[in-house]
DNA sequence: GGGTATAATGTTACATTATATCATTTTGTC
DNA sequence: GACAAAATGATATAATGTAACATTATACCC
């Protein structure tokens, strides 16, 4: 019924996340590879900057970073280059909050259900067949034909929530 | 485990939509009158725009009718009354629409799951425990505590999926 | 390697959505 | 009526997103 992921929804405080930027960026290389797309210069930073953390960043914190890097940055190379790594499934899109998050899982296409911290921001990504099956169940009672479930939950992360009863950290 | 409301989630093509209207507003103004805060005859005129139909309608979309009605309206004036609407669960905010729609049962607090036809841009309401339960357990499981799930669903309603397997209409 | 079509990016302008701030008016209460 | 609080008016600006066209880079064919 349910889908438990290799790697735990929100990584324990003091991760590797180098290694978690790493992974991303090359997978992505070798996705792009595989459809004979191209992961630009421009792609690629952009995806690099998303992946700095695990928080959702927004189109125009991205822009002002590359201001910096490069001579005529403006909104639409971010979206451009969003545009595309979306269409890929590189990244995903926070509704809620106008952000966009990177994706662990590309290789599949899929929406996802993302859990976000209302105290330090950060979002894990969940894909849970129980919660799709409940929303088609669900839909389907009312003749709905589900497309693209939209899933995004508020609330405290396991580093942030009052009594900690997580093992880790 | 599910929820059935006495009203179904898409109302009939031909509905009497008059009548959703007004059981709207005067549910909206006894909800006032029970809470002690005060449903005035712009957010009385807001809520009722809103309802003119079961489309979400965007804040600016309610701005142009104001602007014909009263001198001096502008986007505060919108964003106002809505932030009222929203905080008494007459309306809800349709994230990935920018857009408001207005509630069929803002009695009880809640968030709602909601179906959004994307071809006549309908959108119904749903509050099935069935779902909101799969996403508690989901979420406990990565050691989230969910506040606000947002469950906002893309898909062809009754009226417009293609075989139409429905009695109604 | 040069020519050509397409993709990607640069550039400018603008559209849409939302908030901050302070002034004024209205309402409830004494 | 005087006063405090709530609601609205008014102005400005912030934040987010897109349209349109020019230029540059890449892939492909010969």
């Amino acid at each position: 019924m349910e889908h438990r992921s290799e790697t735990p929804a929100f990584m324990p405080r003091g991760h590797d996340h180098g290694h978690c930027l790493e992974t991303a960026l090359d997978r992505a290389a070798a996705l792009c590879q595989e459809r004979g797309v191209r992961l630009t210069p421009l792609r690629r930073r952009v995806l690099e900057l998303i992946w700095a953390g695990h928080k959702p960043l927004g189109a125009y914190d991205i822009l002002d970073v590359l201001k910096g890097e490069r001579r005529g940055a403006a909104p639409p190379t971010v979206y451009r280059a969003l545009d595309f790594l979306l269409a890929h499934g590189l990244v995903h899109r926070i509704e809620c909050m106008n952000s966009f998050v990177g994706c662990p899982d590309p290789d599949t296409p899929h929406g996802g259900q993302f859990l976000i911290c209302r105290s330090c921001g950060l979002a894990a990504e969940l894909n849970d067949s129980g919660i799709v099956s409940a929303i088609k169940k669900s839909a389907a009672r009312a003749g709905f034909v589900v497309g693209r479930p939209i899933i995004e939950i508020e609330g405290l992360c396991p580093h942030c929530r009052p009594q900690n009863k997580k093992e880790d950290r």
